[in-house]
RNA sequence: GGAGGCGUGGCAGAGUGGUCGAACGCGCCGCACUCGAAAUGCGGUAUGUCCGAAAGGGCAUCGGAGGUUCGAAUCCUCCCGCCUCCGCCA
């Protein structure tokens, strides 16, 4: 959410920034539903301030009196209805357009149509060079006893998994090393809950263009694909003070995705599945723009170190325009070398998005002077299991056994995962 | 899942249809008194939104959304949350 003078102040840069993310929106036709939406406002408003003018008079009034008043004020009320009907599905408009107004990319975020047009801005680590056919995660991890794909088939149907033996282990080892690194850099630990509000999924832009990728309840309640929806609940509506920002979390949850549309791709494996658990960062700071963008490279390259402490070539994208979703300002992506497909795949996203999310779930804070809205970030620290097919493509030996990599060591209890 | 109770400003707590955006108290801010502080006295102290250069003014808001009424914190409906008891349960 934008701030509506904001918009109509700047309205060329709003347009061109809905242009560079490819969504058609009619800035024009909000600034007029605008005006209108001014002008019947401060018609209401003027016939309510007459009524409460008159029902002081009639509360003084004698018996007699009060009623010709009263039989007046009716008259007052029928014609105020027309308006307020009219100012009532007016403002219905007003919020539909106002939710369609995507975010503003920031000036170094590049053109480009779609997900092809991508910039790799950097590239860490050696691609590890074997002298003999990689194989892939899926026959690794079920040599190793550390997946099965079979019966999660079974018992889940459709990109179901079981995580056993060293798979589990490693999974422990991941979340435990990722609580140390973070928390070592000042972020708070958060064990949140995954089924959520509707409304939240709004405030985080998830909904409504996610729909068909969420799982919901019976209640109505949706399953969070992500810990940022929970975590950015749990401050809504409320008010800080300066002092108080950032706030740093590291947020643990389970994470649901229907990957609805996304059936052909990556069908088996540990890749893409409908369940998995995630760590993030995310961060609730002062409304600056520099204080975002350095949190921003900060939450990134917290990402980058984790995984270079763990030894895993990677690169980063700068995300261009058309694949920027609507309430972003910009986005990283890292993503680690899987040498048995030959291919990047993604570990991580790491997006500011000024004071679009906080907008909608009303986080502000007080600047001494005023009230303003927080600026939101979020980047995973770590999502598992995605990680751990990275991890044993790249430390598999010849013989069919992963190395650790050492500071995973201590976690994980051994240096090596055997069969 | 069943039964009952409750939700008012930073806190505490009145208010059951009419000058209620809301008493009293605490807290907080300013001023006075004081060498200074405490105590005391006086004044001020919600948020959002619209108009306005500003001063200021209008409107809305008493958990949320609707409704009844000339008029709603107060009455009605639904929803959300909290508390107590019963049931179930890791």
């Amino acid at each position: 959410m934008l701030d509506i003078r904001f918009i109509k102040e700047n309205k060329d840069i709003v347009e061109a920034g809905a242009k560079k993310k490819h969504i058609d929106v009619d800035i024009a036709g909000l600034i007029a539903l605008d005006d209108k939406r001014r002008s019947l406002m401060a018609a209401v408003e003027k016939k309510r301030a007459e009524q409460n003018a008159f029902n002081e008079k009639i509360s003084r009034a004698a018996s007699a009196e009060r009623t010709a008043f009263i039989a007046d004020m009716k008259k007052l009320k029928d014609s105020m209805q027309k308006e307020e009907n009219e100012l009532k599905e007016v403002m219905k408009q007003w919020h539909l357009l106002m939710l369609a107004v995507p975010n503003i990319p920031d000036m170094s975020v590049p053109e480009g149509a779609n997900e092809d047009e991508n910039r790799e801005v950097k590239a860490w680590g050696d691609k590890p060079q074997f002298s003999f056919q990689p194989k892939n995660h899926i026959e690794l991890m079920e040599t190793l006893g550390m997946v099965d794909f079979e019966r999660g088939a079974k018992t889940h149907g459709f990109r179901g998994y079981f995580l056993k033996g060293a798979g589990a282990d490693l999974s422990w080892a991941l979340w435990n090393y990722a609580r140390d690194f973070f928390g070592g850099r000042k972020f708070n630990p958060f064990i949140v809950p995954a089924i959520v509000k509707k409304e939240f999924f709004y405030g985080t832009g998830h909904l409504p263009r996610e729909a068909d990728d969420l799982y919901h309840t019976q209640d109505e309640d949706y399953l969070s694909g992500t810990a940022e929806v929970p975590m950015m609940a749990y401050h809504s509506g409320e008010l800080f003070r300066a002092a108080d920002l950032p706030k740093r979390y590291l947020a643990f949850s389970p994470c649901f995705r229907r990957e609805a549309g996304s059936y052909s791709k990556d069908t088996k494996g540990l890749i893409r599945v409908h369940e998995f658990f995630k760590l993030e960062q995310l961060v609730l700071c002062e409304a600056e723009h520099a204080t975002s963008v350095a949190l921003h490279e900060e939450i990134n390259r917290n990402f980058e170190e984790f995984v270079e402490s763990l030894g895993l070539p990677y690169r980063r994208l700068l995300i261009c325009g058309g694949d920027l979703s609507a309430s972003k300002v910009k986005q990283y992506d890292t993503e680690a070398w899987f040498p048995a497909e030959g291919k990047y795949r993604e570990l991580s996203s790491a997006s500011y998005y000024h004071d679009f999310q906080a907008r909608r779930f009303n986080i502000k804070y007080d600047d001494g002077e005023k009230r303003r809205y927080v600026h939101s970030l979020n980047c995973t620290a770590v999502a598992t299991p995605r990680i751990i097919a990275a991890i044993v493509e790249n430390f598999q030996e010849a013989d069919g056994i992963v190395k650790i990599p050492g500071v995973l060591q201590k976690y994980f209890g051994k240096s090596v995962i055997t069969k």
